[in-house]
DNA sequence: GTGGTCTAGACCACG
DNA sequence: GTGGTCTAGACCACG
């Protein structure tokens, strides 16, 4: 799986991280049971700091996409460990409905915005087929 | 039209504010033409700062929802004058592909995640019969 | 409210300050709507890092003593914001467990035991009253 | 004896391996003069790091749970040869403080408190007549 | 070798 | 002024 980040985004390191993991995770790249990378080979790697990737592991067993495991280190969870919570149904609500707002401004009419819903969704889905 | 912010959110005020003012001309509630209120007095009535509902604005103008008129303050703007620019899909992408990869993760299959982008984007766009 | 730390002790520092400012919550020292001092003030007082003082209280949100409001800072929840979790009474009883078998091999026998329980139950819920 | 560790856990695995054994030392299902497995093979039963075994044995010897015996091993001591030192008795409190404090943030009341400390107890000291 | 803890210091977003 | 983010570096517990 290869992450990459945008040093200069206003969107935290750690944050790109995450999102680059979730997509991994969610493709199918990252299959349950593997281990990601110790905190300091993926530092390394991405030239960042440990405690950067510290805190993205962090943040992915809090959200229960990985399991931190005393030997195999960070551990990614089966699909479904992590639940649709309302908590998470609420979060993901409030921004779609910020970009439906802003869409809507920009003159997307509800056919354009779900293709982009859609499209994206299926490339994100489908990516396990790579 | 009522705005609401959340102290205890990790989204930052400006944000909040800038996001329920899109909604609001999103809706219609806010007309083309209409001004917002004063700075001063939008601040004092949601007991914020002055800055931070200055850097609202300044935000709503960079992106081209108001106008900054020397008398009438924040204009809104017509419709259509904020474009669905290339620059802006991107960073609607990149938030789409992120919810994406989180619903998945969490067992949202591809049609409850449509619904959800287009019952919220039926709501905001049928504000405006509000 | 007095928080004392033993910079001596295996239990981390921010550990122990959690422990200092959850007992504070029980005693009634400090009252539900307070704002804790800023992360930067504390931790001159206590001389200790500005992060391990952060961690804290990520903790107590994370934990549900505390909420992080934009201008107010930490402030303590009323009592019952944090609940009495299956999570949490497991997490209780694996400690209690591991005390009662120290306790036997050390020849206390149950009403010592307990008498130690409640006193310290008392204690602490008594401390309102100072 | 069975022993189970969770390797998902916080608390180390050394200090797991401790608390089990201590615990079948308290319900009797390790009875005095008895021999503890062999570090080697209790760490390849266990499948964990030889250290971690050494460790624990240590602690034991330590606390005054085992004798280590050159030829016998680790041998399980009379009830009584650890005793309720001063120093055990404060490590104790200050133990039952902190649950004791988190405990009456959630609302447990002096009974619900106790009871559980009650049953934990018993259910430890009953252990001894499995 | 690995993560957890702690420190120190810096910059910036936020208000 | 305040917290959030990031870096750098150090030490130690754990295994």
């Amino acid at each position: 799986m290869i992450v990459t980040l945008d040093y200069e985004s206003e969107v935290p390191l750690y944050s790109q991280l995450y999102d680059e993991i979730v997509r991994g995770i969610a493709e199918g790249s990252m299959k349950p049971g593997e281990s990601l990378p110790s905190v300091r080979s993926l530092a390394g790697d991405l030239s960042i700091n440990l405690h950067t990737v510290n805190k993205t592991y962090q943040l992915l067993k809090q959200e229960g996409h990985v399991l931190i495991h005393r030997q195999k280190g960070a551990v990614v969870q089966p699909p479904g460990s992590a639940k649709a919570t309302p908590e998470y149904m609420e979060r993901m609500e409030r921004q779609l409905r910020s970009l439906a707002a802003e869409s809507i401004c920009r003159q997307l009419d509800e056919a354009q915005f779900l293709e982009s819903c859609r499209s994206i969704y299926r490339e994100v889905k489908g990516g396990s087929s790579k």
